[in-house]
DNA sequence: CTGTTAGCGCGTTCAA
DNA sequence: TTGAACGCGCTAACAG
């Protein structure tokens, strides 16, 4: 068993300022007050300080049960918007613990989902959920936060979806639209199902005669770049005059293959889509799109589950819904 | 303290089984080969599935002194690249480790740069290091491999940047520019500073009265479009027929800045950078970059950092380095 | 082939 | 105000 060199221990510091190990896990842990002299305390810390000691976390995660880690599980960190649903959670964990505390970690940063191994072994006090799959089991009463899946039951953070839907469904109806091209997922989460129900819905509620036409494709660049290619000829040729997709991604694609097609948008076709990624802006042209807070998602979701693993409150509240607003850009005009 | 309910133990499963936790931890830790009989080792198989017994991650750490995690830090991982670094990197330790092991730890995925307390509280057992910055003290001689860092020593793997931005330099200098400006970073990365160097070296050796001119910007998309907007004028002006951006990311916002302002792109300037983000294909006009492979620069990394961790080679070897090529897009046409 | 037992480093109760 | 001692769950010598 090839161990390590030994760094600083306890034992160490408290034999280096001459007091107990006690004393040394008082004053780290910041329960010295009324415990230890100030002096005491002072001392210890210089040996902290001269030992360059630190508390060895599976030791004390060991010890308190508490690990110091919270999970968040996605499908692809390489999506732009799961990525900065995780830079939010990591900004909202250093918040929520004082900077010192809980960290981040990552699974499924990869298509083929995440590994939830890690979770079962107990590495980690939460998990900050990002896609509709199962925990495992063993484990029934981890700490949990769903993000952006209101159909989730327990504590949960979500965006308002169906208002930005409707938004999106006025604006395209006020242009002139009545037949239009849904683009969703193979993915059964229901924030897309939101979606596209909130904006069928709407739409059909402003211009009865409205039609909405389905198609599906992967949330990837290439994937909408292939669809658009091989079905802008028939879109067009079934009248739509519009396509709404699930997400930016998509949409970025289906312009590629929009232009490369030689279909003008949004003069032969509008386009626009869900999230707002940065990309979104520098899309050519630019698109047209329902923000989403990623962010503000991931940040809120990490307060909330840090709040329920301190047992602030066991009790799911009221479901957090953060607010969406459609963006107008050049990627939607008057309907041809 | 609160504790969480109990979940089954070693010494659960072993009752159960009717054998002794050593036993246990030998099935567990596949060394059952040649001390437990087969029989034996179903039994407690049975009792394992029977009790949904996970090993605890912490214990076992404390136990053995690895902490089967690994960290990745990097500074931004909203960063495309960065992405897929980190996704090459889960596949790269889930391949070396057999998929059940070290697990991903992502830090810094902010701008702020990444927390490394958790590194110096012996929560990983190596690092990847994906950006210019120090470790904590007091783990001086923990396992660490540096990606696309030339300049560091010690294990790493890189890319070969410097034969891409010959090749670009080749490009160009066959499309008849002889005054390009280079956008930079502020960052001080060894790697973008041999982008740059390998490009001028190039450029000039193939055409000795050619200029490089130099400007720099954050790597992000806005910073790309906001110096567009801004110098574009300038830039025409002073006579520059193509820029080459050390990054996707600020090439594309470049590209919309200058959509913005107006200036044809390739028709008044060609447009290049490194990096071969997915959106570099969907520019518009698609982008012409050297591709560099960042999923691959993390896998490799992570294996080779799993090779240092499992004791294979102390020695840093041969630095691995992998191939860069030039993809020629439309960005990039004959100098005006 | 299987069981016993001593740590791993830290947190915390209890006694001093 | 401080120190001694036990337990967290597991691994791995060492006996048997």
């Amino acid at each position: 068993m090839t161990r390590p060199p030994r760094r600083a221990r306890a034992v160490d510091v408290a034999a280096h300022a001459g007091v107990s190990v006690a004393t040394v896990s008082f004053v780290v842990n910041g329960k010295a007050e009324g415990r230890v002299s100030p002096a005491t305390r002072q001392r210890v810390l210089d040996a902290i300080a001269a030992l360059g000691y630190v508390t060895d976390a599976s030791a004390r995660a060991l010890a308190t049960g508490r690990r110091r880690q919270v999970a968040l599980l996605a499908h692809d960190m390489t999506n732009p918007f799961t990525a900065q649903v995780a830079a939010g959670a990591a900004a909202g964990i250093a918040e929520a613990t004082g900077g010192t505390g809980h960290l981040l970690l990552l699974l499924g940063s990869d298509e083929s989902g995440p590994d939830v191994e890690p979770v079962g072994a107990a590495t980690v006090d939460g998990v900050l959920i990002n896609y509709p799959g199962t925990l495992p089991a063993g484990r029934p009463d981890l700490p949990v936060v769903h993000l952006d899946d209101p159909a989730a039951g327990g504590h949960q953070v979500s965006m308002d979806v169906e208002v930005g839907a409707r938004e999106l469904a006025r604006h395209l109806a006020g242009l002139g639209h009545r037949r239009v091209l849904h683009l969703g997922t193979p993915r059964p989460w229901s924030t897309f199902a939101q979606r596209r129900d909130a904006f069928t819905a709407e739409l059909l509620a402003l211009a009865p005669g409205a039609v909405v036409l389905d198609d599906r494709c992967d949330i990837d660049l290439a994937a909408g770049v292939q669809l658009a290619a091989d079905h802008a000829q028939r879109w067009l040729a079934d009248g739509v005059t519009a396509v709404v997709a699930a997400t930016d991604l998509q949409a970025i694609g289906v312009l590629a293959g929009l232009a490369a097609a030689g279909v003008p948008v949004p003069g032969r076709l509008s386009v626009a889509a869900f999230d707002d990624i940065p990309f979104a802006a520098v899309a050519t042209p630019p698109l047209t799109t329902v923000a989403l807070p990623a962010r503000e998602l991931g940040r809120r979701g990490a307060v909330l589950l840090a709040g329920v693993i301190a047992g602030d409150r066991s009790e799911p509240g009221e479901p957090v819904v953060l607010p969406a607003r459609l963006v107008v850009r050049d990627s939607t005009g008057p309907a041809c």
